[in-house]
DNA sequence: TTGCTCCTCACGTCACGTGAGGTGGC
DNA sequence: TTGCTCCTCACGTCACGTGAGGTGGC
């Protein structure tokens, strides 16, 4: 049912460049999910999130390798809540911790804060975005 | 009584070349209290602890250019307040949400939780390093 | 045939420094 | 004098792509 997508098609869904898709498969970023005879690559279409999903990650200042290192690990729905859990466990804790904070780290703070958000809501996007996959 | 510090010995107190000191200079990432009448750079001792903030918003992964436009701005504590209360509440969100994410989006939504995991950690770490700047 | 794709090697660009060299203060 | 500092211009390096060119599938 789902058709699969040559890399022209994919670049042009994903707003890309094909040397970019040629980049990011050489990385193992992302796989093609099988080759034509002829040797062409044919990508998922989910593969148009996992895009999006890494710019938003290179935008935050992640390394291409680490999230590489990511991207191809196994998460199981335990170890997602689990991650979830830590990461409010701490930011309770931040919470506490910034009314103590000297006026020169406000922003700071801040703005790391802000850019946490930032990749919270891409990861809400996400969830709807590829619910099936 | 605060005693101020000569580019070299500023170097030596940060763990930078001066070289490094004279880039951030010029970026206005930090700036002498004052000069001599030769023209010396004098830094306030301050200035240290700021280095070694910047060091580490770098390693997040912040342009330095991000780091000088916040370190410039004003943030009150109800402001950081609100931004960390917003963060918490889709935070909630998306502990809801991730019970219906496909098999596909685990891995990609754990990475972004575990980057905005990186991110609160650094902003705790930070409120510590610099209590009374 | 036309446009698409594959692969490879080399080049471009931007951020972040760093080297070096001539200068003057300490 | 010695070592420190200032300033500037150019170079180094690393990550992230991008150009181009010859190839074969569609």
């Amino acid at each position: 049912m789902t058709e699969l997508l040559r890399i022209g098609e994919l670049a042009a869904a994903a707003g890309v460049s094909t040397r970019t898709i040629d980049f990011y498969t050489s990385l193992g970023l992302i796989q093609p999910a099988e080759r034509t005879g002829g040797g062409y690559r044919l990508y998922d279409q989910a593969t148009v999130e996992v895009i999006a999903t890494i710019r938003q990650l290179e935008t935050s200042g992640m390394a291409l390798s680490d999230i590489a290192a990511d991207l191809t690990q196994a998460v199981s729905p335990a170890d997602l809540a689990a991650t979830v859990t830590r990461l409010d466990a701490d930011l309770t804790a931040l919470r506490t911790l910034a009314e103590t904070a000297g006026p020169g780290a406000h922003s700071l703070v801040n703005a790391l804060t802000v850019r946490a958000h930032t990749l919270i809501t891409t990861a809400m996007e996400l969830i709807v975005a590829m619910p099936d996959v």
